[in-house]
DNA sequence: ATAAGAAGCGGAACCTAGTCCGCTTATTCA
DNA sequence: TGAATAAGCGGACTAGGTTCCGCTTCTTAT
């Protein structure tokens, strides 16, 4: 049985109207370009809107905020990870032991942080913290599932908070930039987490 | 040898004007009363800045932006917690246990949270988390010199983090709120993270 | 084919955080 | 006491995210 499917929504409904379809489509393409010429904190809405030939209300209605917007640029690459985790081959995908799959899963996904992902998510703070709604909230499922069978005698729900809590962007741009850390530390501090939460849950669990 | 002393600045130096001290003062209370009486989601600067009688140059003057206006009214309650690490009785103050004063600290700090500090710093979501800039920016030193002591294995640095990650405001009132948590569920979660972090670093060192 | 209605659209208006700058006032020192 | 000066002040202004609403366009059922 394979896990259950915590996969991130295709924006694209089927009951999408033709020209909101291609609108869609022309807005992502005009914030995937400005954010890549600029940068993601020198683009506003406006430009978006402005660089894709459609009015606010049309940038409002398909994405709700600037995170939604946020979120669906880098929806590809979310998808791409959660494929792997679901269907493909281990250590990411099924077939390897727990504390493997957390460490590779958990590389993976500092690596898409640290490839421009936390200055996007950066643009979007607002009121909600993307470990919530962002691409972070479909992760909790695999957490919660590897988590659940290896270290049963946990708070599984806390647990998983402080997991993803770790992939916050403004700690990684911290430790980063501002604190000049590789990369490496910060996947093999994740991965230190994941064991600890481990060895404390295996106990008295199965 | 007390421990370091992570004290969050006064603000009142004694270089400032007497008149700039009045209008810190002025704002400080109006904030406190508008805070109060509409909830901190309903108050503009500006409403807060005519309630003291000032004009926005003032505000921004005084505490730099909204988080600062936020930071500063928080502060009497973070200084007493503070002192209470510094210089309290055990098991907050300086003669237990790590352990015993990592739940003691965290239990306090979460009490805090619930107080309605957390619907605060929700209303400053900006650029920054309240986790490297607000409150508890200073017990990262606290935390870091208790890690230090007890489990000299881990890297420092990282675990701290991921404790004080567990502070985060929204996190708070989404276990608090959406989940339905009590406070003790939230506040034994964290115990837990503390524990497992010293089970895991005690190991090599000392 | 066409009319009815739902879905979508544009962009001006709104709200609020944060900035700027010319004027005012407290302080200090002769 | 009375300049000189640095600190502080007010409030209009800017910028950017978000909302609103009257108009347009696609869809579909007859």
């Amino acid at each position: 049985m394979p896990e259950e499917l915590p996969l991130i929504a295709l924006p694209t409904e089927q009951t999408e109207r033709a020209d909101a379809a291609s609108n869609r489509r022309r807005i992502l393409e005009a914030a995937t370009e400005l954010f890549a010429a600029r940068g993601p904190d020198c683009v506003s809405m406006q430009d978006v809107a402005q660089a894709a030939g459609v009015g606010m209300g049309t940038m409002y209605r398909r994405f709700g905020d600037r995170a939604g917007l946020t979120f669906a640029l880098l929806g590809e690459r979310h998808r791409d990870l959660q494929e792997q985790l679901l269907r493909g081959a281990p250590p990411l995908g099924p077939g390897a032991p727990a504390a493997e799959r957390l460490h590779a899963f958990g590389r993976a996904r500092i690596a898409l942080l640290d490839d421009g992902e936390a200055q996007m998510l950066l643009t979007t703070a607002k009121a909600e913290s993307a470990t919530l709604r962002g691409p972070d909230a479909a992760y909790r499922t695999h957490l919660a599932v590897l988590l659940r069978d290896a270290a049963p005698a946990l708070d599984v729900e806390y647990a998983v908070n402080t997991l993803v809590m770790a992939f916050d962007a403004r700690l990684h741009v911290h430790f980063r930039y501002e604190r000049d850390w590789p990369v490496e530390r910060i996947q093999a501090g994740w991965c230190a987490l994941a064991d600890v939460w481990l060895a404390a849950g295996a106990g008295a669990g199965v």
